[in-house]
DNA sequence: TCAGTAAATGGACACGTGTCCATCACTTAA
DNA sequence: TTAAGTGATGGACACGTGTCCATTTACTGA
């Protein structure tokens, strides 16, 4: 391994006045930095960051904790992290907890044991690893959530305004007439811990609704459970006209099992889905979406990483606020209509904001 | 930051002593062992890796450089890469060099700062790092090459064998009735490295067809890209009757461009495409596919690293072949079928190689 | 010519770990 | 009793860098 003293060595210069040829040429002599110039170049040598950081004490490393690289949401997440990061001058150290608090644990020591001067995580799934995040904020880590907030947590956090998008999107198919609205998936800490799912019932009391308790499924809500669980519920005897998946990964199994049973959209069943995936502009009819702002909520949090760890705030930006809370999108492309047997007037009263796009 | 010598001091006894109760308890005394026990736990100390290995010479870390995180078959690849590695005790760092030989310079030289260990990239896309690959190579970084192999290069590769799985989705098509049959992307080393792209012409002319120039084009593989490209050979006097999609975002653009000309498919053309994304079987009809194993690709990569670093080969397995080439898994579906104004008799000709799966 | 100053360069040390070798107490065999 | 052996522990050093301070050299002005 060529390392700077090699450099030195070959210019005929000490090791500090060849680091020096490197971060504040300014101060060396023309000459002299040409010689080490060249011993660069000859040696092709790159500085050791592991051990720069080891002296500095700055490790120039951000951990990212998500559930799954393979979904679509955390990998566009992952992607523009990545590159605001980078040009912040810090590295983003991925890693994926796969829902469970266990591995998220272990994430978290191989993280710490790469002394990260940030933390970005999709916390939930469980209390295993709480305690050891308390740990790392009091050495100095510092935390940002993002898509969730775990309850009574201190951290700062970068996610969806889920209350107002749900709301949104449960006044949007009332409006269109639909009385019998099913979610995918109900509210657990442990199990299912998404804002959304705990906010559900809430808006459906607003417009006079409640959740049919067999609409219910308390679930780990991955595409192959979207799928079982709309099996079943369309199979009851009242079947919701209307689905609301909660995610994009959860749409994708909704969808498939309306297929399986040969029901149509939206003449049979309307489906309004969270996250705008590329796939659900393809299928026939489009699906309506609540579209996250995945590339402002990255930036945000990745302003934020940066904001605390440089300590001076880069002039232009506002201070972020600590708990930041982003709108979703209604994107409406012809997946919900009225319920089966319902005149078109109701359709017809539908009050979309402004703001709401056709594509 | 707590490091080993607190420990020590807090449980009195040396450095040497407190690290060896980590790595080799039984060579401590048990009282001694419990007392340095007590301290690791009562200071929460955790090794850090860094510094170990910068001492040891060994990073434990390992490069992945692909397209893009958000292309499913890389994300795939990086998870079961991910998982793979972690468990010989390697942590991987992902970059993506968004398909630009200068950024894959850049990132290059970022994952050489942090000592990688190996290295495993998807290359091509132009020459900028090519030369730094060797200088890595001399200087013990293992490299492996997946998803494509430079002309040239000296190092291992996992790849699909993409030669027998072009001449079999040709061939399929072929045996369909297709005779005009266009391909997403010609080759060109710079723009569009990729193989399958160049053996389409050759396996074309096995079944005694040629590529119309028309049908040829030289583009970055893009969604939109392939989009455009199918608007502008659909709109052909003679269109072709089978479209090729050489990779799975490609047919994602292709898939959109025929449904906005209302173009049925398989009715006026047919669709063939590799990859098996998710929404390929969501679609109406669902898309026959040639399916990379990706698992297998990335446990192949693996292991491949995990033998060359670990120096000693694991018992069981084969020692793992310097260029390894998967086969692909042809699924149909139902979105080929014969050509308008062919009769049914050349489709019963069609003969099914025993392992294709329909689903 | 000489003191004073700025520019240019070098040396010592610290970061936290792993490795090698030394030390010490104690047991065992002759 | 003594030498050899064994088990338990400690000390010194090296990895490659960044920082602080010291030293040397060149230049300025009286």
């Amino acid at each position: 391994m060529t390392s700077i003293t090699d450099v030195a060595q070959l210019a005929g210069v000490s090791a500090t006045t060849a680091k020096r040829a490197l971060k504040e040429p300014d101060k060396l002599h023309p000459e002299t930095l040409r010689r080490v110039q060249e011993a660069v170049a000859s040696l092709h040598y790159e500085p050791d960051l592991r051990a720069g950081a080891l002296r500095g004490g700055q490790s120039r490393t951000v951990g990212l904790v998500i559930g799954s690289i393979l979904e679509p949401f955390f990998a566009q997440l992952a992607r523009t992290l990545a590159r605001e990061l980078r040009r912040g001058g810090y590295s983003l150290l991925i890693s994926e907890n796969e829902y469970q608090s266990q591995t998220e644990l272990e994430e978290l020591k191989l993280l710490y044991g790469q002394r990260i001067e940030a933390l970005i995580l999709r916390p939930g799934y469980g209390d295993d690893s709480r305690e050891y995040l308390e740990r790392l904020s009091r050495r100095g880590v510092f935390i940002v959530q993002i898509d969730y907030r775990l309850a009574g947590a201190p951290y700062p956090s970068v996610m969806l305004d889920n209350d107002v998008a749900v709301r949104e999107g449960v006044r949007y198919l009332y409006q269109l007439g639909h009385r019998r609205i099913a979610a995918t998936g109900k509210f657990d800490p442990q199990l299912h811990p998404e804002n959304r799912s705990r906010t559900f019932p809430a808006a459906m009391a607003e417009v006079g609704l409640s959740v049919r308790p067999e609409y219910e499924r308390v679930m780990f809500l991955t595409e192959e459970n979207a799928y079982l669980y709309t099996l079943d519920v369309m199979r009851l005897p009242e079947p919701p006209t209307a689905l609301f998946a909660l995610t994009g990964s959860s749409a994708s199994g909704v969808y498939r099992a309306l297929r399986e049973l040969k029901l149509r959209v939206p003449g049979d069943v309307s489906l309004l889905s969270f996250d705008n995936y590329s796939w659900m502009e393809l299928v026939e009819p489009p699906i309506d979406v609540l579209e996250q702002p995945v590339e402002q909520m990255a930036q945000a949090a990745a302003r934020a990483v940066l904001d605390a760890l440089g300590g001076v705030r880069q002039g232009g930006g506002h201070p972020q606020g600590v708990n930041l809370e982003l709108p979703a999108r209604l994107i409406v492309r012809g997946s919900c209509a009225p319920p089966r047997g319902q005149n078109a007037s109701a359709h017809a009263s539908v009050k979309v904001r402004a703001g709401v796009q056709t594509r």
